[in-house]
DNA sequence: ATAATAGTGTCTCTTAGACACTATAAC
DNA sequence: GTTATAGTGTCTAAGAGACACTATTAT
């Protein structure tokens, strides 16, 4: 017996069914100078650092949680990430990408709401985080995640690998931390990997595993194609700039000629020079959108 | 004034704010032989295939759509989405991974209705798809996705880029299809990327876009790091069949000592052969499993 | 023998990494 | 001149692509 489509639909009771909240979530990262050099030769220090709010009310008041809402039935998921970080940081235009979901049980005291989980990657200039008032105080947090240990174990047919990362989230006198494991099982020849929290402190709900998670992801993406890393700088920068915001991403250094043999063809020279600094000064460049967008 | 924790949360009533369904669409895919080759010398030939299922009642009551269903509160996004794979096609192992959120209003007539897209690869040895009873015939359908037109604008600031591409879906006499644009506009160095479905034939919802969307995903990947590929083979395979499915995905040729010579480490001999064809056996080989995850 | 696939050896060209070197401004 | 950063040239080793070649089986 067919059921007539029309009639289905009059009769389709959504709210017959369980349904979550879905809110967004949104890691923003910027590189930031955190202060001048003492030395006037020396180039300014800088940090990447992620946008955090303090809360004004529960759950979890007074502790520090990424910015993000709710979303509307009358925008996607995608547009409702936009619209939260223009509401956070006055940006426009940045990198702005789905990064993965969020859905533990119990990850929120306020009921089954899920997280879509965004990274977004502005540059400072555009910024201009929201004045804090009473209620709601946003700070941007010098970010630091490392290994702190790894085990790995083998048996028959597979096995695990378990690496646990301590995040630190460092502004003026507050710091914040988590510990994150990240679980790698095999087994038959199939792998998952799973992400628990282990504790934290001073961040709220699930957060200090999402930050982790995101960042991880910057790492691996910038590590294999690093176009994305031009989003945390502004439209002319040295390619010394370039080249640092990769060492501060990946945590590696690089020798520069190679880096700039490597990154060449993505940018154009401009016919300004930084000068200023008591040594050789620096060419500005700019994006080669040719080569960008193909 | 400060609120109390307790109380708070106490006073919040979830169901005041409006919530869409979380659903999950599947995007199995797997690789088959269609038939035994004529020549008996010839290798039979094989085909990057994915689960559609027909749908037995409205909305698109008749129209093939992907395999799916609704979360639970008691349930995160992913083990849905493993419970789902396991109830479609009895794989308990599979790589799975979550590509993107599909949310435009009006994309199920029913409500709001908010899908989360998984990719999942298995190997046609495990699958048995469920039976097609009177409402429901699950069929694996041979994909096709065909770039048709290319459009590309540049302007002041910034320019786009126009692909449409037509996604075609066989098995025996049903043919689907879908056409789908992917807009790429940059704009003062900003880029942004969107799917449109343009039209689409016998296919449910959205989902020839998410179909595209996540078979573009499949080859992005495979095309950065193949690992993934071994998910669509069984335990023992031959290097031919590890070359074909490599060249079935990117659809395009590879020479074969190169291509050994690239995915050597990822594999091990085992001592059988396979015999049969009318040429030299083919050494069966499986994953190694110490260079895959580390 | 033949046809088809399985598998090896080697050449070239590109690219990543290492490093020695030159250039230039503020003090 | 000194110092710190900016920028160039070149060597080497590793990898990707091209291709010529040998090996083995059912018919």
């Amino acid at each position: 017996m067919k059921i007539k489509e029309q009639e289905y639909l009059e009769n389709y009771d959504i709210t017959k069914y369980e349904r979550p909240s879905i809110a967004t979530d949104m890691v923003v990262f910027t590189i930031v100078e955190d202060k001048e050099e003492s030395n006037y030769r020396k180039l300014s220090d800088k940090h990447l650092k992620v946008l955090m709010i303090q809360r004004g009310q529960p759950p979890f008041q007074n502790m520090w949680a990424l910015p993000g809402g709710f979303c509307k039935s009358t925008e996607t998921v995608y547009e409702a990430a936009k619209r939260e970080l223009k509401e956070e940081t006055n940006a426009d235009r940045a990198h702005l990408e789905l990064c993965g979901v969020f859905s533990d049980q119990g990850r929120d005291p306020r009921g089954w709401i899920i997280s879509q989980a965004f990274m977004a990657l502005i540059n400072n200039e555009v910024v201009r985080v929201r004045a804090g008032g009473d209620a709601w105080e946003a700070k941007w947090f010098r970010v630091s995640l490392k290994k702190i240990q790894e085990t790995s174990e083998k048996g028959e047919n597979g096995g695990s690998c378990i690496n646990t990362y301590r995040l630190e989230l460092n502004c003026d006198e507050i710091c914040l931390w988590a510990v994150v494991s990240e679980e790698l099982l095999y087994e038959d020849y199939h792998a998952s990997v799973e992400y628990k929290l282990i504790d934290s402190e001073g961040i709220g709900f699930d957060h200090g595993k999402i930050i982790t998670y995101v960042l991880k992801k910057l790492r691996d993406k910038v590590e294999e194609d690093g176009k994305i890393v031009f989003d945390l700088l502004p439209e002319v920068f040295t390619l010394s700039d370039l080249q640092k915001a990769f060492e501060i991403i990946l945590d590696k250094p690089f020798l520069s000629p190679n880096f700039r043999r490597k990154i060449s063809k993505y940018v154009i020279e401009t016919e300004h020079t930084l000068t200023g600094g008591g040594h050789r000064p620096a060419k500005l460049f700019r994006r080669n959108v040719e080569e960008f967008y193909r």
